[in-house]
DNA sequence: GATCTACATGTGTGTTTTACACGTATGAGG
DNA sequence: CCTCATACGTGTAAAACACACATGTAGATC
């Protein structure tokens, strides 16, 4: 997104696409947890809150897609929370995007050396 | 975007949001340039063919933003061409992106420093 | 015991971005 | 005359993201 905020002077976000889903994979690998944590944490990695309605929509689409697994739990008082966990092709998909990630990183990297040259 | 192709095996892209925006403005400032030229040029920073429909529609938006200027080129045989050229609007711009991008790599560099923890 | 706040999980819907398919015209070379 | 590379474009569907709102638990405060 690119916005104006005045004359020649911008607001520009330069944000990887889908970012929270390995966000959300490796906070799950670190160790299992449910959604409002999540909310709490995502911004630590991705500098930004990420809006609730679409994580939870995100984490039953990564359910059915047998990326993590859940289960309520109503243990502790107040609301029970349901606790997703990582599961094998979740680790799987982790090292996958981590990877992706990387070569993210070298584009940013190539970018940036030809932007500071011939300035 | 992610893509199961096959069991525990994905292909994952890892992109930044509207890249070709700072990749087209990076060439343009290095020389004023038309449309087709650009799409030959841009898989070198992007590592992707853009399409070439949204390049047009995206070089018009930019000029109705002030972000390019351009006239057409008949000057040389075959279909004319119209060149680019960036505007001060547009440099103040790039550096945003600039910038913004360098924000986006510490990011990255966070996340996969945090993912090498703790295997 | 009413009301406020924090926790916790969701649905509905509009906007923006990206992907994919197609249309039009020029001129060079077989 | 037909095909190919060049050059510019439109139409539209799908994916991703943003924003607003709904529901329920329970502790704290008044």
């Amino acid at each position: 997104m690119r916005r104006r905020v005045g004359p020649g002077d911008f607001e520009v976000r330069a944000r990887v696409e889908r970012f929270a889903e390995p966000a959300v994979l490796l906070l799950l690998r670190e160790r299992p947890v449910h959604g409002y944590e999540l909310l709490e944490q995502l911004p630590e990695l991705t500098g930004e809150r990420m809006d609730m309605g679409n994580l939870y929509r995100f984490l039953r689409l990564l359910e059915t897609d047998g990326i993590v697994r859940s289960e309520w739990d109503d243990r502790a008082a107040g609301p029970s929370k349901r606790i997703y966990e990582l599961t094998g092709e979740g680790r799987a998909l982790l090292d996958q995007w981590a990877s992706a990630l990387r070569d993210s990183q070298t584009r940013l990297d190539g970018f940036l050396r030809r932007y500071r040259e011939r300035r």
